[in-house]
DNA sequence: TGATAATTCGGGGTTTTCCCTAGTTTTAAG
DNA sequence: CTTAAAACTAGGGAAAACCCCGAATTATCA
């Protein structure tokens, strides 16, 4: 018998999952989460061994479980669930963790399989999200200069610059406010350019705001 | 006996619904449909009392799918599911026939007991949509000029220029894409600065993201 | 300690965006 | 049907953003 728990802040999804495990005869729900933190409480209490959890969870969001849990109960098998195979959802939750990754769009049978796969300790992808991890592979192989466009590590300064492009300030203003010259200013969009993957600020807004790389 | 259909393109979350339902003696699901198109060749070849219909669903979208299945089947009762509250989305698939609108995160029982209401030809809303529409009748008593500052109504051709400057393109680039002067695309990206209340490009972009603006 | 990244700044230039004005066409309302 | 508002079109000039070059100092991490 396999213990699980759910971790979704979508109860008709997580009721849906709930029945289709119930009828499989080794599987059990033994709870229901709906942010990050109801998990970690959850734990405290519960022993299970599988936890499918929802990349996009409220309060802490899945990378954010993943890694406290990997550290505080290394014997839980994490089954990642997501609507989106973003390499960066995939590639974080992953290096978190997290034995497998599937999307919310597969069928019941794989879902089935990939809780016993990463029961056994083996991972277990989604066919698109394999695809979307050797495309992240290819991009390793690559040279730093490469690699820097498609992982944005942004700096602490480049970030602070960042925030206040967002808020619509000049780079006049934006080095006013920092107490560093424009050309310094200037070399920080220029990084954010290059980093980002951005071809103007348009990008560099669109961006940061789709990957929440803001505080 | 009342016969339902869902049209969903998330496998497992048609799967759960499914589950769901199959506990209920007296709902009975006919059909799953994994977009638009398949909706409407279904129900070509069969009779179906109530309609669980994704707002976002490929292909077809779920207000298309709703607007042809109130013309041909105006019998069916559409009950419309979707992850976002999303005023736009509530009150487009509103205005085009569903009459119930619940999210993704309502329980078992809501889901239930919005089947049967709708089913009974009453409209049905989850209590955070509910919300959403009230929020959107108050907006309708506020005079032009209050609400063009908080809800910019912009031009069809003024919304093809956002998007295509959201996704990085220059003004020349976008002039060439429309076919027109390069020096009308500025005065549109001007219109759109006046009316979204943007100081520049960033904040077209942030502003337009923030409200969901595009398509 | 030694390489790597971060932060700072400058010159000099091109490209893009922004502002103001203004004509024509389309739409909506009286 | 007339008229006003809006949408769409565009030009010239100013401001801002972007690019390529180089370079110094300071942090950081292996």
């Amino acid at each position: 018998m396999i213990k699980l728990a759910i971790a979704d802040d979508h109860t008709m999804f997580v009721d849906g999952i709930e029945s289709i495990l119930q009828e499989e005869a080794d599987l059990e729900v033994m709870g229901r989460c709906f942010d990050g933190q109801e998990v970690l409480d959850f734990l405290d209490k519960q022993n299970i061994d599988v936890l499918l959890l929802d990349v996009n969870l409220p309060k802490l969001n899945g990378i954010q479980v993943c890694e406290k849990v990997v550290a505080t109960y290394p014997n839980i098998k994490i089954l990642a669930i997501s609507m989106f195979n973003e390499e960066s959802y995939v590639t974080e939750i992953l290096n978190k963790g997290a034995l497998g990754y599937i999307l919310k769009n597969t069928g019941r049978k794989e879902l089935v399989k990939a809780i016993h796969t990463v029961h056994g300790g083996q991972s277990y992808f989604s066919k698109e999200v394999t695809q979307t991890i050797m495309k992240g592979l290819m991009k390793q192989r690559m040279n730093t200069e490469q690699k820097a466009k498609f992982f944005p590590k942004i700096s602490k300064r480049e970030k602070q610059v960042l925030q206040l492009i967002i808020e619509e300030h000049t780079t006049q203003e934006i080095a006013d406010k920092l107490f560093i010259s424009l050309k310094t200013v200037e070399s920080h969009r220029s990084s954010l350019l290059g980093k980002m993957n951005a071809r103007n600020t348009a990008g560099l807004v669109r961006i940061a705001l789709e990957n929440n790389m803001l505080d």
